[in-house]
DNA sequence: ACTCGTCTTTGAATCGTTTCATTTGTTACG
DNA sequence: CGTAACAAATGAAACGATTCAAAGACGAGT
């Protein structure tokens, strides 16, 4: 009773075969009415509890799906998550979500460690270049699905929005309020943001005189954000952009705080500022902050869905999705005199 | 080659006996320096990938470790969260996040679940009663540490911030700023909830004439804040309170929304705002929001050192860590004439 | 040549489940 | 009463790793 009862205690206690028991649970319909009482009575008795790893051992493959993000603390992971969460509880798995941190050492770590799970599948919004890692995978059964990354080839599948246009978006926009110096806050080795450049740098080729010059930032978060803010800060006035475009939220926040603490500069007036993923917390910024935003519960969703659809097919039928984002403006760009 | 080799692939391949592949593995020292080339080079080859599941069934323990929050999309707990993890893989483990959502039924499943994988341990934030299946565990050689919430009694060990405390800081900085009609909103059915709201009243208690009515949220997130501010706009000036303690900061940040709608309301001067934990977002809030600060990364490091300690003593040695909070005075509550 | 000790290697047993070919039990029908 | 048809229960084999007692290899010492 101390120690974890096994099967084989149950069925010593219900005396039945260990088989019997096993077919109580998972097929009811096999069993004579009277024995599965018997042995349901002596599972609660001993507070039998299945053995995960057992189970996982006989059957080759767990009921877990790995997934990889890129910032679990950033609200557009952490929502994707959740819905990839839900979607998968439906079908009976379970998601278990490792934190890359941008980092490709700790991408690796997390993919050998869900290799050794013997996951059912892998959701992973890829840091470094994992595609020979990706056909190892498929090789063995293990079905892919990049997120929020396009597949560049026709080898998995892939659900992610289009960067590009989303950029577009946001610098044209930008450009529509009049601004032509802008600037662009990001770091461009990750490839959603460099993606987002370009299509920033395609609308500013669209308007005579219009420029863009990029920050790199450290990072992809508020403290980053706050260092580039505060470097803008220190800038001569005529040497500010009119409009800056930053990667993501968190950086447009940082940079926010950084611009509204010098009292003197008025945010969109003397400087415009938009940001991308549209977070909760866009709307309750000092000045609320205009964004991109990404339908980040039908990604999470979409994701779980061609990972079923790889497994039906076993690996043969890859299947590429992108959705659109769309702007969303508020006070951080309103309407100044064009 | 197409599916995954086992270590007994391995042993034929390299011309050894499966226990000299798993000496490689795990005790390279009593493989002599040849043969151990050999295996390493036949792994290699065959690209062979240890099953966990075989090694957990084995071992009878899994390397993982449960967490259950109340809701991961809350900066807090997935700041708790980051922390933990980062102490376990620093320790070989892995952290297994699950959301209870603040639902009694999704715990239990969690629950089940982790004790199906049979985790070296628990980490939790309970939602309901879970005293019981606590005891279970421990009989069951499962240690737990309940996080963020004191243990009542000496059986198991715990980590925490003391709330009372944390909503008297609140509460006595809004009287001292000479406000004496103060609202509390959340949900009070939510243990730390109800704690932020003892310590207040004490805090009201020992200001003559001083108030605090009770504000009831439909949940803990910006949106239920949002609503709470709606109902507090439509008041008649004269009904409205002079502060309003959140006893979050997602929920500080939905009333905020809702008053800066209506231009005539200001923060602080005709409501001020604190809110609590101190989540990154405050600072960057339209009014840069007053808080409780928690140590988070304390948190989650000191309740992985506890489930080691459980687990070295045999689930006999308990302790109980108490965090003192600590107050984060901006804009929003900004002093008003006293 | 023989024994002893040290260092390597071996391979059967084990963990707890699921599966499935077989056996046992029961009922119906000629 | 014999037997076919079906339902229920059985228990050995398999999954892939780790463990550990035992066997093997080899050199040193006498």
């Amino acid at each position: 009773m101390s120690q974890t009862a096994s099967i084989k205690d149950v069925a010593n206690h219900a005396q039945v075969a260990v088989g019997t028991v096993s077919n109580v649970l998972n097929y009811p319909d096999r069993v004579s009415q009277r024995t599965k009482e018997r042995v349901l009575k002596s599972i609660a008795e001993l507070g039998f509890v299945r053995n995960d790893a057992a189970r996982q051992l006989r059957a080759g493959q767990s009921r877990t799906i790995g997934l990889i993000v890129l910032d679990v603390g950033n609200p557009f992971f952490s929502s994707v998550a959740r819905a990839a969460e839900d979607a998968a509880t439906a079908l009976g798995s379970v998601v278990l979500v490792g934190d890359s941190g941008q980092d490709a050492s700790r991408e690796a770590h997390y993919m050998d460690l869900f290799q050794e799970q013997r996951v059912q599948g892998l959701l992973i919004s890829p840091v470094g270049d994992v595609s020979a890692r990706i056909d190892t995978l498929r090789e063995r059964g293990v079905p892919t699905v990049l997120v929020d990354e396009l597949a560049d080839t026709d080898r998995c599948s892939s659900v992610s929005v289009d960067d590009q246009e989303g950029g577009y978006l946001a610098a044209r926009h930008l450009l529509d309020l009049g601004r032509r110096r802008l600037a662009f806050v990001g770091t461009p080795s990750i490839r959603q943001v460099s993606s987002r450049l370009e299509g920033a740098q395609r609308a500013v080729a669209e308007v005579p005189d219009a420029t863009i010059e990029v920050l790199d930032s450290a990072g992809q978060t508020v403290l980053a954000g706050r260092q580039v803010g505060n470097a803008l800060v220190e800038r001569d006035p005529g040497e500010r952009p009119e409009a800056v475009f930053c990667s993501n939220d968190l950086l447009a926040l940082g940079v926010m705080q950084s611009l509204t603490m010098l009292r003197t500069l008025r945010i969109p007036d003397d400087i415009a500022l938009i940001g991308y993923d549209d977070i909760d917390f866009a709307i309750s910024a000092v000045v609320p902050l205009s964004s991109i935003r990404q339908p980040t519960e039908a990604l999470g969703r979409t994701a779980i869905e061609l990972l079923a659809e790889e497994q039906e097919s076993n690996g043969t039928k890859h299947r590429t999705v992108v959705f659109t984002p769309e702007l969303v403006v508020r006070q951080s760009t309103a309407g100044s005199p064009n």
